[in-house]
RNA sequence: GGCCGAGUGGCGGAAUUGGCAGACGCCCCAGACUUAAAAUCUGGUGUCCCGUAAGGGGCGUGCGGGUUCGAGUCCCGCCUCGGCCA
């Protein structure tokens, strides 16, 4: 009977856990003790259950906890549900069944799963994102949002009640001033394209768009421009950047944070329109382009003198004015055409370049020159001022762009050195492109100045005249906050009628105390076939709420998904406060996250998004630490046996309820750590599984004899001294396990249980002062596996809180330590020397070695190299 | 095209600062136990060469160079694969 059958032990041990809520973190963190905050990226409970990717990152988080509880710490280490989302929105629509009872069904489905494999999160703070108590907290920050604005001089979020309008502003009436208000509000509307499919009705997600076409039926998908919200997350581009300095992250998550920001620093100049009526002389230059002039933004102003044409995007408002009666059908057919392509397909280096010419010319501020202005969709209108000078010469899409269109392309910068000489005559030919740094040529007055010092003087020069400024711009665009979906947050927002019903433009929020808005029922989840959001449907009891006696209509879009997963760190560590989103003294207590473990696929947005929350909560008081997430480790891909990505089309997945029923949870947590490091990509293979769960039992059969009737240890294991071998077996096996759970090389640890259960499985007698501390070692691997043995052992608490095993040097010590002797870099030999010994005592040890004697004999020895403790390197001659 | 990461036995991987390459596991082979098998335990297992044997030697960490007494590890150049971005 007592075999090891993780099928009895474990159910056993998890409903001992639940009942005995072993794992339930303390409202703040014992006193005296320090803290662990151990977070998992918490998953979509999508319909499929979970993946074997899951417990990944799962058990190396659950074995960090566990570790440290023994080792005193108080910790934190909480699971939830990120339950919005598209699928459950789609099976809707199809069955009409809310999406809230499949959301539900398949929450179901992840905890099932997550507590069979008995992890030790403390259950009593499970949060789903779709749980109204927790919507009411992200309608809560929305709110905070909307009433922020930054102030660039102190860089940091200040109330709206603190920003002060100017007295011009204020004479231009009060609407004037509340439009200037709500422009600087961190979350704000504007219009934005959406991804509207006209055959299937409904305003499609990106991922829902593949090559301009629906992901389902394959229709065209337009770009049509919608009212949306918007989140200031630009304004924090610095602090996001820089805050990335102090976290202890990987260096390559940094550097795609970094990129994707991607500050620039450049230049805004202005070019006036040929023929354009300037307007009077100005003080310095105007915060916004006045009329009759397109402003540029680059980084290269360098080339100032080379800029041979100029582009404004599709979407550019000066499109129209800009058109001559000439050109009018083909500005209408390019515009047209380019609002089905998606900015990665209008960007791609490889794609021809398209474009239309407006019939309209600009003045070149610095040659004087008269230049034609083009519409082409390789420039972005969210970019910089979504018109560029082109510099063929010296930027590569120029360079194609003007070769497409016979524009001329001047030279005016020389590599000089820096290229081949004879790249370097193409180069001052035109005939081809060089984007480096060099010296300016046919650039007037400013000829022979380098690059880098030519930028700033360029600069200073544009702003002395009123034409241009330095200027910094950002890869990063404000973030586009709101959704055509019908499952998600609400926004917390309504929009005041008149009395036609028409909207007046006025905002109105919820009052807090009305928090939350839930979403409304619904017949049906079918798409109208308008582009506004499926919330128009709602009954008019939800939609037109009247709010301080003024009747409105509520907002219709929804939050993106992140916004759920941008503060749920917080929530668990107060899940259930009904007054705020968190208790500030919790707050303080338990944050940052120390160790926060998931996919590298978050590395961009979520991570970003969430420090952007984050900061503005920081700045408004709400949290107290500049940054949410301290220590951050991505976990590998674990791929399909065949080394290949897992998915249902390869029919290569991998079940986590199969390998449990087949191995064991235990086997499963310890084959997912031993497999490799944990960041690596690695492929599954099923002997493995079985390898390490022939490990367990071994383990098991260690103390426990298999053979017996009952649940008794076997003969070999005793109350005697251990041997001082044993001692340092031990000893050595604390110290590894110990670092490497640390430093997070869970597959070196259990390599070196391995060898201690080797080891001692050849040992006539295993003495528990050996046999116990290997059970409390291995427990946050295998913890249940161990709770069994150390109840078996005569134990009659759980081990999660045991002290953990303490190693101590002396017990390492020995005599004698073998000393490597290479001659001439080869290893010759081996020979003991004392621990401890000198060089002088080591080399001449190896010398008396006979093997070592001979060799040596008769040759000269040029030089020797001594490693006390290591080896011994003789150079020798002749 | 750019950035990041990785190439070590038949396979997953180990080697924390340059110091015995291949720990540990899988696979495979052999032995013990057994009437037999399974299970379990024990041992072997990079590769080539010399030797009947005990044993000895050469080669080996993607490729080519370099630094060093000594390189999987550091430097230069290249190749391949993976990820992200364009």
């Amino acid at each position: 009977m007592p075999r090891y059958n993780p099928a009895t032990i474990e159910p056993k041990w998890q409903a001992h856990w639940d009942a005995n809520k072993t794992f339930a973190a303390p409202r703040l963190p014992k006193e005296g003790a320090k803290k662990l905050y151990a977070l998992d990226m918490f998953p979509y409970p999508s319909g499929d259950g979970l993946h074997v990717g899951h417990p990944e990152g799962y058990t190396a988080t659950d074995i960090v906890c566990r570790a440290w509880r023994m080792q005193g710490y108080s910790v934190v280490h909480p699971m939830g549900f990120d339950a919005f989302g598209l699928p459950a929105e789609e099976h809707a629509i199809k069955t009409g069944e809310h999406p809230r009872v499949q959301t539900e069904k398949n929450i179901d489905t992840f905890r099932r799963q997550l507590k069979m494999l008995g992890f030790s999160y403390d259950w009593d703070r499970e949060i789903a994102t779709t749980d109204v108590e927790y919507v009411r907290w992200t309608q809560w920050i929305f709110l905070k949002l909307y009433d922020t604005w930054f102030d660039k001089e102190q860089q940091k979020g200040r109330p709206i009640a603190e920003l002060d309008i100017p007295e011009d502003v204020q004479a231009m009436g009060e609407d004037f001033a509340r439009k200037w208000v709500d422009e600087r509000r961190l979350a704000f509307q504007s219009s934005a394209p959406v991804n509207w499919c006209p055959a299937l009705g409904t305003v499609l997600a990106n991922e829902e768009v593949i090559d301009g076409k629906s992901e389902r039926g394959g229709h065209p998908v337009e770009r049509r421009p919608l009212r949306q919200w918007m989140l200031r997350i630009t304004s924090y581009a610095d602090r996001l950047s820089a805050g990335l300095e102090k976290l202890d992250w990987p260096e390559g998550v940094k550097a795609l944070q970094r990129n994707w920001i991607g500050r620039s620093t450049g230049a805004e100049v202005d070019f006036c329109l040929a023929g354009a009526q300037l307007p009077a002389e100005v003080g310095g230059f105007a915060e916004k382009p006045a009329e009759g002039v397109l402003r540029v933004y680059t980084t290269r102003p360098d080339t100032l003198f080379g800029a041979t044409y100029m582009v404004i995007a599709p979407e550019h408002p000066y499109v129209e004015r800009l058109t001559t009666p000439e050109q009018a059908d083909a500005v209408k057919a390019y515009v047209e055409a380019a609002s089905f392509k998606s900015d990665m397909d209008r960007t791609e280096l490889a794609k021809e370049k398209t474009g239309v010419f407006t019939g309209s010319y600009a003045i070149n501020p610095v040659s004087g020159e008269t230049i034609p202005v083009w519409i082409a969709d390789y420039v972005l209108i969210s970019y910089g001022t979504g018109a560029i000078m082109a510099v063929p010469a010296h930027d590569e899409r120029d360079y194609e762009f003007a070769k497409q269109f016979n524009i001329p392309i001047k030279a005016v910068v020389d590599p000089g050195n820096a290229a081949p000489d004879d790249e370097r005559e193409a180069v001052l030919a035109g005939e081809q492109v060089y984007s480096g740094a060099g010296v300016a040529v046919n650039s007037g007055g400013f000829d022979g100045t380098p690059t880098i010092e030519f930028k700033s003087k360029i600069t200073a020069w544009l702003a002395e005249r009123g034409v241009g400024q330095e200027a910094v711009n950002y890869k990063l665009r404000d973030w586009l906050f709101s959704r055509q979906r019908f499952w998600g947050e609400p926004f917390p927002i309504a929009h005041e009628l008149d009395d036609d019903g028409k909207p007046t433009g006025q905002i109105r929020t919820v009052p807090e105390e009305d928090l939350p808005v839930d979403l409304p029922h619904l017949e049906d989840f079918k798409p109208h076939g308008r582009p506004e959001p499926p919330l128009d449907k709602a009954p008019d009891e939800w939609l037109y709420p009247t709010i301080d006696g003024v009747r409105c209509k509520r907002e219709t879009n929804t939050m993106p998904q992140w916004a759920g997963s941008c503060w749920y760190y917080l929530r668990f560590l107060d899940p259930k406060n009904a007054d705020a989103p968190i208790d500030p003294e919790i707050e303080k207590a338990w944050m940052p996250v120390d160790l926060y473990i998931g996919g590298a696929e978050h590395a961009v947005l979520h991570l970003l998004y969430a420090r952007f929350w984050h900061m503005v909560l920081f700045d408004r008081g709400v949290v107290s630490t500049p940054e949410p997430f301290n220590k951050l480790v991505n976990q590998g891909m674990i791929l399909g046996e065949n080394g290949e990505k897992m998915s249902k089309s390869r029919g290569n997945v991998v079940n986590p309820d199969e390998v449990v029923e087949g191995y064991g949870a235990d086997a499963l947590r310890l084959y997912e750590m031993f497999m490799g490091p944990l960041p690596d990509s690695k492929p599954w293979n099923m002997e493995g599984v079985a390898g390490v769960r022939n490990f367990l039992g071994r383990v098991w059969r260690l103390m426990i004899d298999d053979r017996a009737e009952e649940m008794l240890l076997c003969d070999e294991v005793t109350d005697a001294e251990p041997t001082a071998e044993q001692l340092r077996v031990l000893h050595a096996t604390i110290k590894a396990v110990t670092e490497d759970i640390d430093r997070l090389s869970f597959n070196t640890a259990i390599a070196r249980m391995m060898e201690f259960v080797n080891f001692f499985t050849k040992e006539k007698t295993r003495p528990r002062a050996c046999l116990e501390p290997l059970v409390l070692l291995l427990a946050p691997f295998a913890p249940h596996l161990c709770e069994e043995l150390w109840a078996a052992l005569g134990h009659n608490e759980t081990l999660s809180y045991e002290p953990w095993p303490v190693f101590d040097e002396s017990h390492l010590q020995t005599d004698t330590v073998d000393i490597v002797v290479q001659i001439g870099g080869k290893v010759r030999g081996k020979v003991a020397v004392a621990t401890g010994a000198d060089k002088d005592a080591t080399l001449a040890a190896a010398k008396a070695d006979p093997k070592i004697a001979e060799l040596i004999a008769g040759k000269t020895i040029v030089k020797e190299i001594v490693v006390p403790g290591k080896l011994v390197n003789l150079v020798v001659k002749g």
